[in-house]
DNA sequence: ATGGTTCTGTACTGACTTGTCAAGAAGGGC
DNA sequence: GCCCTTCTTGACAAGTCAGTACAGAACCAT
């Protein structure tokens, strides 16, 4: 009865992040969102309801994405745990894309949690944005957990290590390689950083 | 012969960090500067050549302020020196000021690291603001890696460790806290984030 | 083909932005 | 006490911002 959008709602909320990532949020105009998109002023506002509708709903569709990578990337039986969490490492602290159907980012800056970034650009005066960021550490945070309690099952972590510490201590080992990886260090220095830490969980004592 | 200035420029620079921690680098206007501050548009065109230069030179600040911090905290003898990293993990993930003369931060985000902060806003199109994030890391990690070569003489390392790989890991850490710990973590957290980093040290093999 | 509904693009408004400029204030040397 | 230099203040102009409103285009059902 009426004519259909001409757009693909999740191809311009993508387009849109991207632009957020390059600029920021402050940073990038409605204009800039609507050059990146290809989409007028008007079809924005209806659609999305402005540059904030625009970052929230960019943000809940990365945060839907993101939610897989770490799910499939670690879940799975107790035996391979240990080697899961170690192949989730190297690729996470590289930026790898953690969902299948997510490019790989031209550079580690634009792999830098998306969540986050926002988060520390406008989260302390932004509830909503703060509480997305939040959900995105928990959902990686619960699902290293759980790799790390089959691993423990399995014999290959210290069972009486805390396996939420572990988890929250590897979750900041991510999230810093975001900071550091993206204006100091090498690749190469990521992937020390990453087996060192992987070298240090601690194993079981009896042998 | 002239009009001494009225206003002291480290405190005008430090009032201007503030600003620009709470609202991001083009979140706040240089009115907001002038508010912040107590100067004139005006004087600060004339003291700090506009935005972007009281920005770098407030980065410049805090650089030098924050330099002090890891290099005081970490030296000394060897023998103290895993003790000393023990608390200077602790205080860091907390966000501690790192110089004495650096009053507490009222809460978590306002006490992650500024040139970072920055850096992740605009560093990628601002290259200065990129070299001084980087500069800031490099202080830490290299402060780092000499207290634990420091500790490694002094048998409390594992010597066959790279110094340089748990540095870094260690700098991960700490820049990951800035972020899981102002928008997700609570403090306790925190501590057990670092106590496990720091239980997880390579200790010497042989006993 | 036609009508009705929705989408799309553009022009517009009011507020805010940055950077500049000129006039006045303040202090130190003579 | 006077003058010169510098600092400070407020106002100004040009440009940009977000959000709105309206007119036209596109599509589907009948």
């Amino acid at each position: 009865m009426a004519r259909p959008r001409s757009f693909d709602r999740d191809h311009v909320l993508h387009a849109a992040e991207r632009q957020f990532r390059a600029s920021g949020y402050n940073g990038t105009s409605v204009d800039d969102i609507s050059a990146a998109t290809g989409l007028g002023r008007g079809s924005l506002y209806a659609a999305f309801d402005g540059k904030h509708g625009v970052l929230l709903q960019a943000m809940t569709g990365y945060f839907a994405r993101l939610a897989q990578g770490p799910r499939k990337a670690l879940a799975g039986p107790d035996e391979g745990a240990l080697e899961r969490l170690h192949a989730y490492l190297l690729r996470a602290v590289h930026g790898v894309p953690l969902a299948a159907d997510v490019p790989p980012a031209p550079d580690r800056t634009a792999a830098a949690c998306f969540a986050a970034k926002m988060a520390l650009e406008i989260g302390a005066s932004d509830p909503e944005v703060k509480r997305l960021a939040n959900d995105c550490f928990s959902v990686v945070a619960t699902a290293v957990a759980e790799c790390v309690r089959a691993a423990q099952r399995n014999g290959d972590i210290d069972p009486d290590a805390d396996p939420d510490d572990l988890a929250y201590l590897l979750l900041t080992i991510i999230r810093g390689t975001d900071v550091v990886g993206a204006y100091g260090l090498s690749p190469a220095r990521l992937t020390s950083i990453a087996e060192s830490a992987f070298a240090l969980l601690p194993r079981p004592r009896h042998r």
